[in-house]
DNA sequence: GATGAATGAGCCTTCATTCAT
DNA sequence: AATGAATGAAGGCTCATTCAT
């Protein structure tokens, strides 16, 4: 009884966890650290304000926890880029892998944004482990094609940074689009077609001969 | 005399309230409508705080007029857009301009995201008066291009979005890259290469025959 | 169990909101609406100045269910007052009883005095719902008298008036009062008097046959 | 010239001054003192709220001055009571005498009532030196009728105070009355008419042979 | 585990007041 | 004489956080 009392109640605890971090990942992706009311979690997770603080100790705590929740996928797909994937098949399966999994989570695309504008205290460590190897990842990638796709070695950098906006910022500038353009960019269909436009990029920006 | 007097004390206002619009700006596109403090801009701006409120009615009218005094130039830079600008040389010179003019003010760059992210009131005006064109304009451009670049129409809108995020995203990621590449992507020798970057990454985009 | 701790719960809310519409009422009395300070409200039932905002959702509305509050009990009374209630006893009792709610309760005087002055929002609710029925009240128990107390119908109203004048004045003025003659009008010894005197007043203004 | 000029700018600061205190009276008999805003009073005389400083120390000198200017009209007429006036027609000429001036300024009687209820700091001054003597005087004119109107000597100073709350509460009330009688007691028929019910009252309460 | 009650700090805004012109 | 520009000090209200229950 005891036990099972205490593991429904674990279970229940880490429901409720879920819950906070669920909304406090949405309100934080919106309006940033300084810009999110505790209550506004609260109410958005369905719990009282108090509970908060029964699972993280502050704010800032609880932004850090949806800050690490949010990117460990990320930087497990990272890892698991495979840079000698270079056949056309290979390019396009890859980026409709990463702009799934971000479409279903534009708010880790606004969170990247928010972050880096508001020049967060995460910030340095987001930066160092996540964005350093993905970069780093990709110059490695490019330099492995045939001619660099014609890049030189020290624009390599930028150029892995250009495509990192060209993917995150589909997302980060959803709601602007989807005025601009009238139409949802999040939507299946115009999911599709950035997939395809993307990778269009990707390879007119890295020409391989075997994929032609 | 009477006259000059009136004129020597509007100038003070005016450079008051230049002041003033100039640090809001700056606060503003670092953290947004809501996690800007009214103190932190009168600070910045070296006046009273409630001398805000003798040229702006609130918050939310200084941010607005924030928003307006940013992006008229930029407006006005779309009109200037000359579609029959394809020869490479006049492609680089406009990308040349843009980034000119968006690396000297990157605040304008992360208001664009702040207002996107967090889905601000000014966002459907900012969305339709301005990026609306701009998407059009672009759009105009490469169906001029010989064979639309090899893009189907339906996709031109998602391309052109993903020029505007390739320029911007730069400047609103400014500092995340910073920290990642270990190199400051505002100094002048970065915003050459970057030029040089997206001016290729345009050409690739929108391969022209007399350009090659 | 669950029970008593939320009546536990709610008796201590409830101790507190009563404690805040007392120092409420007493401040409102004294200086109004807009010269109330809400500091000074919370500071006087010795709770933060936040804590009132747990129970009204603004200083407004704090003043609104102050005013509500204090004069349920006099519209009440009101009700009550017998229109045939002719003898001298009946009139003297009715006087004493009325003079020793608003005694005890001076600031509902000054209330009603502080609303007609500065023209109150609920003024109009205030005259409508509790003095007009007051005043037609009164012109129906002098109508009854013999001969109408030799008033004319058309005077009837402004009679009214000038006894309510007459007995909340007292109260509205006790601090002038007690400055220009030296005593206190509010003490018991005085409240008696004046009992005496409104008594006399009312049977000089409508003399009544069968209470000589 | 000079000298003319001296004298037009001073007949122009005087009427500058006459319209700030006419502006402040109103003001201040609605919203008291702390109520009031020196910016409101500005706007309502025509001129800039720096101006006000020029004329008046601050806010409550030009409080005093409001309650000052106000009120030695009134002392005045106080000084010229008659105590001997006892017939009829010279009662309700005083009566339409004192009412007729406070009529045209309803603004005085909310002042004292403002003062009385806030125990604003003149409130000792506006007893002692005013309605002391006003009380006084009445008393004196009571005592000289015969057998005192029926009162007791220790019953004056009230019955004299009920008075005052008779004449001054009319105007202090203008509003709540309209609003509770449809019926504007600042208008000439009713203050005709509220003319003949305090002689009227008068009378009754200082029954005279000799006006009979 | 969860919450209602409470609060100190701080936010946006307004106020009375000053001063250079 | 008059005012536009400016500000220190509140004023109303909200926020993140604590704690008894």
């Amino acid at each position: 009884m005891q036990a099972e009392r205490g593991r429904e109640s674990t279970a229940r605890a880490a429901a409720t966890e879920l819950r906070v971090l669920r909304a406090a990942e949405a309100a934080f992706a919106r309006r940033g650290l300084a810009g999110t009311r505790v209550r506004e979690i609260a109410l958005a997770a369905g719990v009282n304000a108090a509970t908060l603080y029964l699972y993280f100790e502050n704010k800032r705590a609880l932004y850090q926890a949806v800050i690490d929740r949010g990117f460990r996928p990320i930087a497990d797909l990272v890892e698991s880029f495979d840079v000698d994937a270079e056949r056309r098949d290979s390019v396009e399966q890859l980026v409709r892998q990463v702009l799934g999994y971000l479409g279903g989570r534009p708010d880790l695309s606004r969170l990247i944004y928010q972050e880096a504008i508001s020049q967060g205290e995460l910030l340095p460590h987001l930066a160092r482990t996540w964005f350093r190897p993905l970069f780093e990842r990709i110059a490695l990638h490019i330099k492995g094609a045939p001619a660099r796709g014609g890049w030189d070695e020290e624009q390599l950098p930028l150029v892995a940074a250009a495509m990192a906006n060209l993917i995150f910022g589909h997302f980060a500038l959803a709601d602007l689009l989807a005025e601009a353009l009238d139409r949802d960019p999040l939507a299946p269909d115009a999911l599709g077609e950035q997939t395809r436009l993307v990778t269009e990029l990707l390879l007119r920006i890295f020409p391989q001969e075997d994929s032609r």
